[in-house]
DNA sequence: TTTAGAAATAGTAATTATTACTATTTTTGA
DNA sequence: TCAAAAATAGTAATAATTACTATTTCTAAA
């Protein structure tokens, strides 16, 4: 049950500490197969279930059937576009407060809340500005 | 490309507008059965995302990878119970403003927001009470 | 330093939700 | 009534993830 040292694991979160991108487990996978050529895909998804469970990562679920995973475990949000579907990070203030509207609406409790926001990413912004001159 | 009328289709959202539990396309399909034995689950993967893209009932996705279905289009939001696994409505306003907060802190451009609650229903509040007893 | 047992791995198979395919049936407008 | 378009049932395929198992690695204690 104690944990124990793996060079893999220690391989996936450094590569995941590189990125700011939140990428798939299989992204992970391919990369993480050039420093590490034999590692198995297995691995990668137990190491990452691992890493969110203890807390070290946290994992992403935005609604499109696939996790992806993210080394910053601050508290902070995300953005999907729409046009390339990019996942951005939007730095701003815990929304606690809708955690209290939402429970003065509820018969139950409530704890916590998930929220992701859609649009379009600035490069993309760029390219339909760009376009139009 | 013309919509046609089709009784499997019907009897979906007939079913699905008795239920408030949001169900699952393998829910709506073991019931549906009752009345309609030989309809395929294909037929009901393929009327519910059909009648979605028609914004006759909605789509919702709470990060568990099971698609659920609500025939109540009306703008609400939802809590996933964290002991039994419902998912119950809450109808309060909805929270818009959080879209724009988050549009002041990004440099793309940021249209909707995807928000789902966790916590314990009001069912699962009471069996920890009288436990306790 | 050796070693034994626990933990982790690689490789493969299985699972689960969903979509795709196709021959047949149903719907509907002329 | 009839023909083309749409939908269906039944089956196969896909994609992401988890489970299984023989082998390897890690680590604490002798």
């Amino acid at each position: 049950m104690a944990l124990k040292y793996s060079r893999q694991r220690q391989v996936i979160k450094d590569f995941l500490m590189t990125r700011k991108d939140h990428p798939t487990a299989d992204t992970v996978y391919i990369n993480v197969r050039h420093e590490y050529p034999n590692i198995s895909l297995g691995t990668v998804y137990r190491n990452l279930s691992l890493l969110a469970d203890l807390g070290e990562i946290t994992r992403l679920r935005l609604g499109d059937g696939v996790d992806r995973f993210d080394a910053d475990t601050s508290n902070h949000y995300h953005c999907v576009c729409k046009e390339c579907g990019s996942v951005v990070d939007l730095n701003m203030d815990s929304l606690d407060h809708i955690t209290q509207i939402a429970n003065q609406h509820f018969d139950g409790q409530i704890q916590g809340h998930v929220i992701y926001f859609h649009g379009i990413c600035k490069d993309c912004c760029c390219k339909k500005c760009s376009a139009k001159i």
